[in-house]
RNA sequence: GGGAGAGUGUCCCGAGCGGCAAAGGGGGCGGACUGUAAAUCCGCUGGCUACGCCUUCGUAGGUUCGAGUCCUACCUCUCCCA
């Protein structure tokens, strides 16, 4: 099973997480000889990161569960220009609070997932913006640019396929790969750092700082991609109908998080497990090779590991929990999301169109819970809403002093007056 | 610099003789079937104090009873010539 002499190695490539490499037989003899420092990029564009974020940052756990350090990057300069492999659309500038803000969101998951300080703890978080804002132009040109071959750059695929469509490709963007490739040398320098690991988009950009580092300062350097991940549906990951699967409690709920999970295609189910769980690769073989209704119960232990990473065991068993309750035994449970209302304007009566809309938000409008009256899509305390003039009263309270209110047969809030 | 085209429903792609809340997809949501899956089938997919009202087709004006549609200027993008 071994392929490889590092258990780095050996444990990203049993768990899927490896789509290329450069120089594997001697990154492999590095990681096995001693302790390796290891980066990944991350765009710092908003305060959180989501499901798309969380492969690198497994990267970066079992990088230093295996004994090596790993250095989480905030792509504070780089965020400013933009990487012509993606869209065509700029990317907004921020400005230096918002990123500050948002670093400090960013870390607060990070430190998840690694360890930062202390015992065990050497981690380090750097933003590229600390070296790229102060790079004087022509010194940068002089030093940096001349390693550069225009004829090449043209040659990746990045640019290749920009210019074959005839599409725009500005200047700027075209800048993104030196910069990039200027952060790896940077690191190298800074920190010893040896490899630079992202998604298979990347690799372009990667093997230019590998060979920037060999013209620079002669240092050896190396690339690992993950693949990119779709679901077996081939849709991308992480984006739901309310938006993009955040890391952050106080933007998707421990809840919303482990339905998520719990929601996964049957034939991601294995792959999954050992891409987002740390669970032994023996269980995930054991639970994988479940199948039809059974795996149900793969997809629960797949829930609630990959909450507990984010949210911690206790959230997990809750999330898991409440679930229970709420699907296999139809009841109510405290940890559904709730919503709090004035006790006062329950006993003047709130109109259900306004209860589903404007209280919980579970559908965006009065019209479009008008719509899903009519579909059949809304209940009350699980019987359905009949007409669009109900009020909700005092009298639809539970024994628990509640209002359940569910769109479809997934997404449930609870009204609790106050 | 000259010439030719394009910009449509705030998710995307895309039709649109001057009567348009605007065809058709994709995506999404709801329903049926299931296993809280996939596939399939059906319905819905601007807002509101709702048999009516308001806001939408790059921007700003104009013609007209009436403009996504015609005219003018401007912005952005693409192509061709220099």
């Amino acid at each position: 099973m071994s392929a490889y002499k590092s258990d780095f190695l050996n444990v990203l490539a049993e768990r899927g997480f490896i789509h290329q490499m450069s120089e594997p037989e001697a990154l492999d003899a590095r990681a096995k000889a001693g302790k390796i420092t290891a980066y990944i990029g991350f765009d710092c564009t908003a305060a959180s990161l989501h499901v798309g974020s969380l492969l690198p940052i497994m990267m970066l756990y079992w990088l230093q569960q295996t004994g090596h350090r790993p250095i989480a990057l905030m792509g504070g300069g780089t965020t400013r220009v933009g990487d012509p492999s993606g869209k065509d659309e700029s990317r907004r500038i921020l400005t230096d609070a918002m990123i500050e803000q948002n670093l400090a969101g960013i870390r607060a998951i990070f430190s998840k997932f690694l360890k930062f300080e202390g015992a065990g703890g050497n981690a380090i978080m750097a933003n590229n913006a600390d070296w790229l804002n102060k790079l004087n132009y022509i010194d940068f040109l002089r030093d940096v640019g001349k390693h550069f071959s225009v004829n090449r750059m043209l040659a990746f695929d990045s640019v290749k396929m920009r210019l074959e469509r005839q599409q725009e490709l500005s200047f700027l963007e075209f800048n993104y790969m030196v910069l990039q490739a200027y952060d790896f040398v940077e690191l190298n320098k800074r920190t010893g750092c040896i490899l630079q690991m992202g998604g298979s988009d990347q690799w372009g950009n990667i093997v230019s700082g590998i060979d920037l580092g060999r013209r620079m300062t002669n240092a050896q350097l190396f690339a690992l991609t993950s693949p990119l991940i779709t679901t077996s549906s081939g849709a991308k990951m992480g984006k739901t109908a309310a938006g993009a699967v955040w890391l952050d409690a106080n933007l998707v709920s421990p809840y919303d998080y482990w339905q998520y999970w719990r929601n996964t295609e049957d034939g991601d189910v294995a792959r999954f497990l050992k891409l987002f769980t740390i669970l032994p690769l023996d269980e995930i073989a054991r639970l994988g090779a479940l199948q039809g209704q059974d795996l149900n119960e793969a997809k629960k232990v797949l829930a609630t590991e990959a909450t507990a990473l984010v949210h911690g065991r206790a959230a997990a068993n809750e999330a898991s929990e409440t679930s229970r309750k709420t699907f296999e035994e139809g009841l109510f449970a405290g940890a559904l999301p709730t919503v709090e209302i004035a006790r006062a304007e329950l006993e003047r009566g709130i109109g259900v169109l306004t209860a589903f809309a404007e209280k919980t938000g579970l559908v965006s409008s009065n019209g479009d819970a008008r719509r899903q009256v009519k579909a059949g899509g809304l209940k009350v305390n699980d019987v359905a809403v009949s007409g669009e003039k109900m009020m909700l009263t005092p009298k639809d309270l539970t024994t628990d002093g509640v209002i359940k209110l569910s769109l479809g047969r997934k997404k449930h809030v609870l009204l609790k007056p106050v």
